[in-house]
This record gives C-alpha cells, sequence and structure tokens, in this order.
DNA sequence: AGTGCGACCCGAACGC
DNA sequence: TGCGTTCGGGTCGCAC
C-alpha cells in the first residue's frame, strides 16, 4: 500500500531515470487506468518528455512540456523500468516506451490504480489534486486548522485522519502510528479532541511522514529489483501489523479492531 | 453537510 | 489435495 512516503520514493527514484527523454510509444494493455480520453492520452504524450515529476499527497504528477499526467497507485501500483526488449510481465498494464529504448512500466495487480491526462492549466481545478488538504510538515497544518476540521465530525478520529481532504498523504498505516505517537484511541469522536491532543497529531505526523520518507517508505521491498529502493520504515513501526505484540510503552499486546472496515492497531492502555 | 456503503479488482487466506 | 468463498484497501459516487 503505497502512501505519502512511498510516493516521494518512487517521484525521486523516477526523476533520475525517466526525464527527459522523448516518448516514442504508449502500450495500453487495460484501458480503465486511464481516466481521459485513451486516443488523446497516447496522441498527446507520444514525441514529449516527461520534464519534472511532482506530487501532491498520493498523487503523482507527472509534468510534460503542455500537460500533466496525474497517476495514483492505491493499494498496489508500481511503476519498474526496464530495457524494451524484456517481456510484459502479467500485471503490466501500461507501456511508456522511451527514445534510448528503456520502458517505464506501469504494474498494479489489482487494478486499482488511476492515470489522468490533464492540460496545465487544469491542475488547480482538477478535482483530485484541488481537494487534497495539508501535507504533514506544511506549516499549516496546525492544532487550530486540525480543531476547526474535526469541529462537527462525530465520526472516529482514525476514520477522518484517513479523509485526504484534511490530511494529505496519510494511509491507514501511517494512521494508526500516529494515533499511538499521540496516545489517542482511534475511536474516539474526531470532535472530542483538545487542541493538545491536536498538537500531537500535528507533530506526530510531521515526525513519522519526515522518518518514513528518510527511511524509503514502508512497504515498497518490491521495488527493490528495479529501483534499487527498499523501504526500511517497516522495522520502525509501533502498532501496524503488531496484534498480539507487546506494546513498546506498557507492554500490554496491541489490539486489532475494525474502524470503518480499515484494520486499526492501537494498545487500549496506552491510547485514551 | 455529514455519514454510510457499494463498486472497483484479484491474490491470498481461509473453510470444508 | 482441491475447490469455493471471503477479505482487503483508497477513492469515488450515490443515497439518506
Amino acid at each position: 500500500m503505497p502512501e505519502i512516503a512511498e510516493v516521494e520514493t518512487v517521484r525521486n527514484t523516477l526523476k533520475t531515470r525517466i526525464l527527459n527523454k522523448k516518448i516514442t510509444n504508449i502500450d495500453i494493455f487495460y484501458e480503465p487506468i486511464i481516466e481521459s480520453n485513451i486516443k488523446d492520452f497516447k496522441k498527446d504524450l507520444i514525441n514529449k518528455s516527461f520534464i519534472d515529476i511532482k506530487r501532491k499527497g498520493k498523487w503523482l504528477i507527472f509534468e510534460t512540456e503542455d500537460r500533466y499526467l496525474l497517476s495514483h497507485l492505491r493499494m498496489e501500483g508500481k511503476f519498474f523500468i526496464k530495457d524494451k526488449s524484456e517481456e510484459k510481465a502479467k500485471h503490466e498494464h501500461i507501456i511508456f516506451t522511451f527514445e534510448d529504448n528503456s520502458t517505464l512500466r506501469y504494474h498494479d495487480t489489482r487494478k486499482f490504480g488511476r492515470m489522468n491526462l490533464i492540460k496545465k492549466e487544469e491542475l488547480e481545478t482538477t478535482p483530485s489534486i484541488a481537494k487534497q488538504g495539508l501535507e504533514p510538515g506544511d506549516k499549516n497544518l496546525t492544532s487550530e486548522y486540525l480543531l476547526a476540521k474535526f469541529k462537527d465530525k462525530k465520526l472516529p478520529i482514525k476514520t477522518v485522519l484517513l479523509d485526504q481532504t484534511i490530511i494529505s498523504g496519510l494511509g491507514n498505516i501511517y494512521v494508526n502510528e500516529v494515533m499511538f505517537y499521540a496516545h489517542i484511541n482511534p475511536l474516539r469522536e474526531a470532535r472530542s479532541l483538545t487542541k493538545e491532543e491536536c498538537d500531537l497529531i500535528v507533530k506526530g505526523s510531521n515526525e513519522i511522514i519526515k522518518e518514513a520518507i528518510k527511511m524509503g517508505g514502508t512497504t515498497i521491498k518490491s521495488y527493490t529489483s528495479s529501483l534499487g529502493v527498499t523501504g526500511r520504515f517497516q522495522q520502525k513501526l509501533k502498532v501496524h501489523k503488531k496484534e498480539g505484540e507487546p506494546c513498546s510503552i506498557c507492554g500490554k499486546p496491541i489490539k486489532n479492531i475494525k474502524i470503518g472496515g480499515r484494520s486499526t492497531y492501537y494498545c487500549e492502555n496506552c491510547q485514551k
């Protein structure tokens, strides 16, 4: 499950490999990945180059001379760089070929990822991008901001932190970790949180995401073979996927419950 | 507006 | 062993 740290790692890695090379061909093996017009997708990208790769939340933004290619990896999307001569792997759905015979391949076991090609001036009005909230590390991400957003929300804080329009880029793994860092029970109504608790959420999100990016993310071991990147944040996780293991603070076993249908890991004793 | 839930997918895990 | 069933997870769209 790529989250913001994984996406940032992919961005940085791809930037060293694909920029400023002319796209000579695009093969699309599963069309629903592409939300915009398929014919335009090829027409508007072939003979262009990616000149930069940006990111907003979990969206990758490939920039060409006159377009932005938005790409969301959802749970299992991955990019591989391979030589043109290598055979298509089972779950490779879109293959960009560059003038130097290298290829950028979008691989997605569950076919959940999405791409959308837009004109440059549409970036700020495209809902998927425009709706993104503040990212961890943004100086405007404060307890005051969170209190205002949480004000009318009766939903569990765990669910609300997954809302990308509030904090952009936190997924299930990091939300579980932030809740533990802030000593907050994930079932609490968002509107019940105090300013002090919101401060801890801000601080926890900032630190956890910064550290995770530094470590290359959590879940992207599978990128190693082609992109030379391994997610090492796995080793830092305190509660996620730790059901039954002793809490690192009090030693009581970590619980696993479902909140809003999502796996939630926490310590009942430390998170009130 | 906030909330709840199905749809989208398919490999892995599970049940018998 | 093998077959059928269930589950999960980010986001969107729709109903209430």
